[in-house]
DNA sequence: CAAAACAATTATGTCAACAAAATTGTCGAC
DNA sequence: GTCGACAATTTTGTTGACATAATTGTTTTG
């Protein structure tokens, strides 16, 4: 521990606790506790209060009257839903970084995108692939350079951080995953703006349907 | 003003502040005082700051430290940005609207509000096709069904409230507009999902370009 | 008279203390 | 041993006070 701990901003608190969420390290359905958390970030609760204000408006936490804050969860309805707004999201995307021009380090970062996700295809290496896999869509929406078909889209993808885990691609199930990518890249690289959306939404929505599939104790209600 | 006012809830609160940036009666830009607000609801500076932060976080607010808040401005930029994310939401919502099967009560909503812009539409009233259309708008997006894609589309719409005035349609553009609504809600009764959702997408991007016509004034830094 | 320097006011940032509610733990009745 | 009632603890709700920063107003100086 450093010597004089520099109160952080409520700002950098914020991140912080998203960055936990994402990494699991604050489950779903978890209840956050706030001092606790005023004590870890040495600052006040007030400060800890707003910032739980701040992430319920963001959608990471749920708010109950007189028990605090819980880690958001969702029923596999809400997620279902969720997918469906990933979708065409995910499409306009897309769809922007191909209606794009490309700088020459553009298209060579999503050529090695490519490859990163090539090479953990042929190797079967699924954790590596689910890892790469959402760099590659990062990267795109970067590069398509719309903040707030970012934003919306972070929060659609919430589910997708606690349901990391369970995403276990199978052998066969990734082939079919970066069939996907390939044809998406190519149009990206092509300025193939339909083609770039119609195949990024067929590539979500089959994805989607791995929800269906998931056991019931993955979601709220279950 | 009533005898004895009751303290309202927290979430009182973040809608009723809402509402007023809806109305106009909270302008863009403007400041937002805590004691003043604080004094307004009857409760402590604390909830006041409580709320702001949940404001922030569902972008209705903009938070400059040691400045307070302020209603959120935005450039013409991002709006323009914020409209093709809700192009793409509008088109979801059409789909999803000719994708259920809607009952008769719910076919009877669609085309009373279809009757009522035909109306404003044959009688030249530009302000009552203005409103018909938030509310025909609205009810393709709950017919749809889905609460994460109206939650989305809440927060791209943002600009959409104080731009409602300056967009004055024009006797042409009011035809233009609603020949799209005709086409919209043929297809949604006629359960044609992709017809519906070009439709809408087409309708909505149309719109759009009305943002490159107003004046520098109505935009952040201008 | 304009502009800079200073003072007064206003508004926000932060914390500590107390009240109220919820949760947990303990004990006794059956 | 299980259940309910009661007590102890924990956690959240709310307020007030004080410190700090920003804004406004006033005065002074060239």
């Amino acid at each position: 521990m450093s010597i004089s701990e520099i109160s952080p901003t409520t700002g950098g608190i914020v991140d912080s606790i998203k960055a936990k969420i994402h990494r699991g390290q604050f489950a779903p359905g978890q209840r956050l506790i706030e001092v606790d958390l005023a004590e870890e970030f040495a600052v006040g609760r007030g400060r800890i209060r707003e910032v739980f204000k701040t992430l319920v408006g963001e959608g990471y936490l749920q708010f109950v009257e007189n028990r605090g804050v819980y880690v958001r969860r969702f029923t596999r309805e809400e997620i279902l839903e969720m997918g469906r707004v990933r979708e065409v999201l995910e499409g306009l995307s897309a769809r922007l970084a191909a209606e794009r021009h490309l700088s020459e380090t553009e298209k060579e970062t999503l050529r090695s995108h490519q490859a990163a996700l090539d090479d953990a295809e042929t190797n079967g290496d699924v954790d590596r692939y689910n890892a790469e896999n959402f760099a590659y869509h990062a990267t795109i929406a970067a590069i398509a350079g719309n903040r707030h078909m970012t934003d919306s889209l972070e929060r659609v993808r919430l589910p997708l951080y606690r349901l990391q885990l369970p995403r276990s691609f199978s052998a066969d199930s990734m082939t079919r995953s970066n069939s996907d990518h390939k044809v998406i890249t190519a149009s990206i690289l092509a300025s193939s703006p339909d083609a770039a959306e119609s195949a990024m939404r067929a590539h979500v929505r089959a994805g989607n349907e791995h929800v269906l599939r998931l056991a019931e104790h993955y979601f709220k209600n279950g």
